[in-house]
DNA sequence: CTGTTAGCGCTTTCAA
DNA sequence: TTGAAAGCGCTAACAG
């Protein structure tokens, strides 16, 4: 294995200056990063990451601590786009990154869970699906023992920042659109699991809007179940004139109690997921990208770690109309 | 930070006997191995992986590389369940892991993949997804510079071991039970993705079984989409008198286009998901548990890691009545 | 601007 | 059976 001792000889300069190279240090002349680098490049060198990691208690590892809600299982796709954008995100800022997932941490104590990434060498570290019953996790944020970044819900401190997208206004535009379009007045809302940060924020924008546009809204809890939407559509469908449901994984099945009671109402959903489901209808959708959010994430984090303070940020979003029809296959 | 010298210091030992007594050396008196491990426990000391991975290239870190296919999404799920198993274990047996994704390697040489693995020390590597047409990790596989387990897909030498369930058995079982119970004779059954190796087992199983119970067989290329097995069955769903699927995704699609044409076929699957399909029938299916053979694998890993041989591990499967609407919220 | 040097926390010879 | 000491590959003062 080449290391960085036999780029230093190849270059015929010290150790310490490679590494100011490879860490863009500012106080190297350009002659001398030249040389390094072409060593760097001759040599084929890729510098160890796992002693870079040691050596610096600065730079450190992330980890991705990830929520899989066993409830909501086509959420797999959103984890797993979550998880992929950030490792190639950290792979690309030659960051180190260590998978975990909150079930790993159940009933341990927020010391328990800090002595554990202690010992992994994390310094940083990015939380996907935080609620709020996970007290410990909160406590460990606030503890601020690590840098963080928080997907989707507004804890922000000295140390931790989050990011997601701004589901109030998502949500508002979402509907908004499909309620203009159909000319709707007495709307169906089926909200995500209760104490999601994201349910209360889609929430949010719901009654923002029905104020503003004087609408009925009849809200049901559809706890992000393709079934529990169903169910609730099957019941009060009728009496309204749209569905808007907080995910689109609930839209399917509402649109599915609307073709089982042949009846037409328009429906919208949140995500922009690929599913496998064809109800060959169409409906719109807010439609986030998973894996884009996930790496705005990791450069915040590296942004963190680099003395920079917390904050929100917020990544784009589109409205599509879909065709599940076209999607699949 | 409590670290390995505070444990030697607090117990009255070297460094060195600590690090043994840790690493369950043979030569320890007994006397002073609980009186290190009282020690650690008092202290609270846990080993700081990033410093053992540095310090032995023996133990190294194992790294998850996973092929998340485009096509299916559904498999997602599995995925997941691969990831969190494997994570589970590697906690448990104190081993580091990083996940990553066959995209990150695409177009890349042998040389550059051998590179940036060693570059994150790692030595050990488990392989889900792979196919027959990726050529590139199966020479890494071959090139022997790190112990592999593969998850099947039958490739093994002194330095690989394959984990799996029989394919060609489970298939066998599960559609044999179908058959049976309904007196069937004539089959179509519908195969997934081809070049998979999981495809060619599970269409061995079949071809075993029609051969010995004397049946006809319909085989078409499903490529594990649920609207292919859909289309498929909407075809030729009439003219067989059983649907046997090499996945649960595809059994759902056989599902709909029977309720659609309304007749009444036994359909039977593969996998055991939890799917968010609710079709309200019954099917058999093969319930593999994913989480647990990605755990073997991992024991597997380190079995090899310490100096073993490679081989072929098999793990249990069950065949289960699955009804899907019992399973949904 | 560059090089020397002392670690990071742990493993692993090698002597004692 | 134990301990001293030499690294693993890299970073980060500090001195020059």
């Amino acid at each position: 294995m080449v290391s960085i001792k036999d780029v230093a000889r190849h270059a015929g300069v010290a150790i310490s200056t490679v590494s100011k190279v490879l860490n863009h240090y500012p106080n190297v002349s350009e002659e001398t990063k030249e040389r390094v680098n072409k060593s760097v490049e001759e040599l084929n060198f890729l510098p160890n990451s796992v002693a870079a990691a040691l050596s610096s208690k600065q730079a450190g590892r992330v980890a991705l601590l990830v929520n899989l809600s066993k409830k909501t299982q086509v959420v797999g796709e959103i984890d797993l786009q979550y998880i992929q954008g950030a490792i190639h995100k950290a792979m690309e800022l030659n960051l180190d990154v260590i998978t975990l997932f909150f079930s790993m941490f159940q009933n341990r104590t927020l010391e328990e869970i800090t002595r554990y990434l202690k010992s992994q060498s994390i310094t940083g570290i990015i939380i996907y699906g935080l609620t709020k019953e996970d007290v410990v996790l909160h406590e460990l944020v606030e503890s601020k023992q690590f840098k963080c970044v928080v997907i989707d819900a507004p804890i922000v401190n000295e140390d931790t920042s989050c990011v997601g997208i701004d589901n109030q206004r998502a949500q508002y535009d979402v509907a908004r659109k499909t309620i203009e379009e159909n000319n709707c007045r007495q709307v169906l809302y089926i909200t995500g699991k209760k104490n999601g940060y994201v349910t209360d924020a889609r929430l949010l924008g719901m009654e923002q809007l029905t104020k503003e546009l004087g609408l009925k809204m009849q809200v049901c809890d559809g706890k992000f179940s393709e079934l529990c939407a169903r169910n609730i559509t099957l019941k009060y469908g009728k009496d309204n004139d749209v569905v808007v449901c907080a995910s689109d994984l609930m839209a399917i099945g509402a649109m599915k109690a609307l073709i089982e009671m042949d009846i037409f109402r328009p429906v919208c959903g949140f995500d922009g997921i690929i599913l496998m489901g064809y109800v060959g209808k169409q409906m719109n959708t807010v439609r986030q990208n998973f894996a884009e959010i996930s790496s705005a994430a990791m450069e915040e984090l590296q942004r963190l770690m680099n003395e920079g303070e917390g904050r929100i940020v917020e990544t784009a979003y589109n409205l599509a109309r879909m065709k599940y029809m076209d999607i699949i296959c």
